[in-house]
DNA sequence: TTATTAATTGTTATAGTATAACATTTATGA
DNA sequence: TCATAAATGTTATACTATAACAATTAATAA
């Protein structure tokens, strides 16, 4: 079988380009079993299976297109189903819930210790997500924050745009 | 009748302590009159009831929420009359969408010109939602965007936490 | 090993959010 | 006043998420 390796549209992620996706689905289940073994959390079946499918791609996926995909595999599966292996996820830190989509996307850099919220850049034509490690914004928020007394203890960074490669076409 | 001045956990908007909430919403409205004249769009009863509604306090409200005052009011309404109105409201930027909560909320400062997109903070205890005016914050996430390629059209920007009124209790 | 308990998954039903599609009415301008 | 566009009425349905309870599986202690 013969692999084009032109880049497309499709195939953007950050300003990586083009690359070997296969590379970061191994990468974010073998990271993530490393951290769920390591903090004693069961990384089920379901559960990697669920991840796994998140990081089909690039783009936030929804709780029902990962339903979809499941029922092929397991009769069984049904919206309980997903999001009980979405809660997982979460609370791990593995993946992020994209508010402003109702979906949700697999984190490149779980933290070993913290589940860190992201902030994303999301390409309303190729629909790719890219999160950024910038910690700055964060800490601008929480100045402008506690300028008002308040004290942050989640936060959602969402913009949306067009990435490098959707810009001229 | 006799109004207490006690300063109550729901009483609290930003910085800025109990206030006087029936000029919060006849501001609202006076400039959403305005802006809509100037601009030649129709603030219709329905459109301006809604914006009424969402302006009932400082919290999100969701869309099923404003239909079940409006039925008592109208007995036509449905959930497209909302939403309709909604989307009149969003695009004119009169009221924001608050992702985190699928909700909205007046926007205090509706830009003349531009339908800019808000930064709030938004209490896990008492709900309410502030918007903040940085653009700091806006210029820095713009910033760090283009170093990846990526043009940003709009964006999403809540932090959930603790307003002052409702740390130490 | 086996009993006990806790965690996970199965299953059905339903709540909550949002829009499609087409009919009717109301406002606006020629 | 007619023609057109905008707004609203109306019904149906799609999409997102959770409640509640049953059954099963895994982990732990006796």
């Amino acid at each position: 079988m013969i692999h084009s390796k032109k880049t497309t549209k499709r195939d953007w992620v950050g300003s990586a380009g083009s690359h070997d996706h296969r590379v970061c689905i191994v990468d974010a289940l073998d990271k993530a079993a490393a951290l769920c073994s390591q903090r004693g959390a069961r990384l089920t079946q379901i559960r990697r299976r669920v991840l796994e499918l998140i990081w089909s791609n690039h783009r936030p996926i929804g709780a029902y297109s990962i339903l979809e995909v499941l029922k092929k595999e397991r009769t069984n599966a049904a919206p309980p189903t997903v999001y009980r292996a979405l809660d997982f996820l979460l609370k791990q830190g593995l993946v992020h819930r994209i508010q402003s989509q109702n979906a949700f996307i697999g984190c490149p850099n779980p933290d070993p210790n913290l589940q860190h919220t992201g902030t994303f850049l999301i390409c309303t034509d190729c629909g790719n997500a890219v999160e950024l490690e910038e910690t700055k914004i964060d800490r601008l928020l929480e100045i402008s924050a506690s300028n008002q007394g308040f004290v942050i203890e989640s936060r959602t960074i969402e913009a949306a745009g067009l990435c490098t490669d959707c810009q001229v076409n």
